[in-house]
RNA sequence: GCGGACGUGGCUCAGUUGGUAGAGCGCAACCUUGCCAAGGUUGAGGUCGCCGGUUCGAACCCGGUCGUCCGCUCCA
């Protein structure tokens, strides 16, 4: 984890946010590299979730809504837990699990509880120029609410019969008490998150299909399936709204941790929104002539969570040999290319007047197609070297001999493979070897 | 929020009993080399997290604060 952490700062994938400024609690910026590899994760959630699937659509709505959504989700009511710390052995307890006795569970003491606190987990705003309980706002501590408003909108524009499902992406926060291990939590995170509306009696069956459609989706992705599990929450465990949910967890280097929830949320969402909002969202199945309000199933997975496991899957470090047979470290990202912040690397040999020109000749034929990198500094070996620790899956070395054959060596990632490619063929052969 | 440890150039760290900062790596330029972290020369870069106090003088002592890590609590 140090060592993943330590690249992402050196290499420009993350930074501590306000850093300058000392830092600020729990929050992260995307780099260079960063911003390119969390979009490459988001955009493969968004290929395999919307473009690749004739029954889910896409949205994205405001951050800011009307706060009788939270009512009627049940966000300001069990998002608040009061919370007492005993002041003698300074153990924190929550206010309505204390014995009755007033003794402190942990350290036996009577009567030494502080006053109960409210610690309520989403960010409260005032919208408008009046700061009052009228313009009392929220922002978003999930972006399935977004998508379940709008569920007759987006149900009457498409024409969608259930079972259809609507993917978002987009940020969410909480004010959780302790964020930490690195972009794993943090109190503003982004989410991507699909509602699958279906009839209630397939309600199960869904369910189950969505927890081997994402589990699957880790493992195509990189994720070797020995980090990766399937854990069904116990009945305790379970959230107010869902009576089935299921973690897809990745294995950190600090133990087993979430990466995704699938949950059975029933129609409990819609029935309360048509409560609350006097609206009708039940859906009208012609062919079957009946009404019902659909059950909904919800992938929901974290875009940082998961670009921090491909992350900590690709990383490794190997010995290899140098050009003087001695044995040196190399760190390689091995990044499916899909995710890699940049696809190709175009390094000229060297700074020769007559190579470089051919170089940059190539850059910019194949930067038309792929996210690439130029780099003319330093020896072949550390520039590929510099490749490897970012994942980049290809480099493409202008030589000598290409201004007389008119052909580069491509240089891959993983087999450290060199192919010698006519400048005819490179962006075909290239393409064929980094699928979208 | 509580307890503990820590916070020195981009990174990893050193800084002896307080006397206004160093190394390795990295980075940049030039020379050399010419396919897997080569070599040489030169150079940039730090008011030692921030604020205040003690002192003739503080990176080193004290207080506060911010941040990181570990443990506890919390995570719908």
């Amino acid at each position: 984890m140090d060592r993943v952490v330590n690249l992402a700062k050196r290499r420009g994938l993350v930074f501590p946010s306000s850093e300058i400024y000392g830092g600020f609690r729990s929050t992260w910026d995307y780099g260079p590299l960063g911003v390119l590899l969390k979009r490459n994760v988001k955009d493969a959630w968004w290929r395999s979730m919307v473009q690749l699937r004739d029954d889910v659509v896409g949205l994205d709505a405001a951050i800011l809504m009307a706060p009788k959504v939270w009512e009627a989700s049940g966000h300001l009511q069990t998002f608040t837990d009061p919370l007492v710390d005993c002041r003698n052995c300074k153990e924190r307890f929550r206010a309505d699990q204390l014995p009755e006795s007033g003794a402190c569970p942990n350290c036996g003491m009577k009567d030494t509880f502080t006053e109960a606190r409210n610690f309520n987990l989403m960010f409260k705003t005032y919208v408008g120029p009046v700061e009052d309980d009228t313009s009392v706002a929220y922002l978003r501590p999930e972006t399935a609410q977004g998508i379940l408003v709008n569920f007759k909108n987006v149900q009457t524009t498409t024409r969608k019969k259930p079972p259809f499902g609507i993917a978002q992406i987009g940020k969410s926060f909480r004010n959780e008490i302790t964020p930490g291990n690195f972009i794993f939590r943090t109190r503003e995170f982004e989410q991507m998150e699909m509602e699958f509306f279906v009839p209630p009696e397939e309600g199960q069956k869904w369910y189950e299909y969505w927890c081997r459609e994402r589990y699957r989706w880790y493992t195509e992705l990189g994720i070797p399936e020995a980090m990766l599990r399937l854990r069904p929450h116990d009945p305790e465990e379970l959230s107010h709204y869902s009576v089935g949910t299921s973690d897809v967890e990745f294995e950190y280097p600090w133990g087993w941790g979430e990466l995704e929830g699938i949950a059975n949320r029933t129609d409990y969402d819609l029935t309360q929104h048509a409560k609350l909002s006097g609206e009708d969202l039940s859906y009208f199945d012609q062919e079957n002539d009946r009404r019902y309000v659909p059950y909904v199933i919800e992938p929901a997975a974290g875009a940082d969570r998961a670009t921090l496991a491909f992350l900590l899957a690709a990383y490794h470090e190997e010995e290899a040999p140098t050009a003087d047979g001695k044995v040196e470290k190399r760190t390689v990202l091995r990044l499916d290319p899909r995710l890699a912040p940049t696809k190709v690397a175009v390094l000229p040999l060297s700074k020769n007047e007559k190579l470089v020109p051919v170089s940059e000749a190539v850059a910019g034929d194949l930067r038309r197609l792929f996210m690439i990198d130029v780099d003319v500094a330093g020896s072949i070996g550390k520039r590929y070297r510099r490749q490897d620790e970012v994942g980049t899956p290809f480099c493409v070395t202008i030589d000598f001999e290409t201004l007389d054959d008119n052909a580069v060596t491509v240089r891959d990632r993983d087999s450290m493979s060199q192919d010698r490619v006519s400048l005819d063929r490179l962006v075909a052969h290239l393409g064929e070897q980094l699928p979208t």
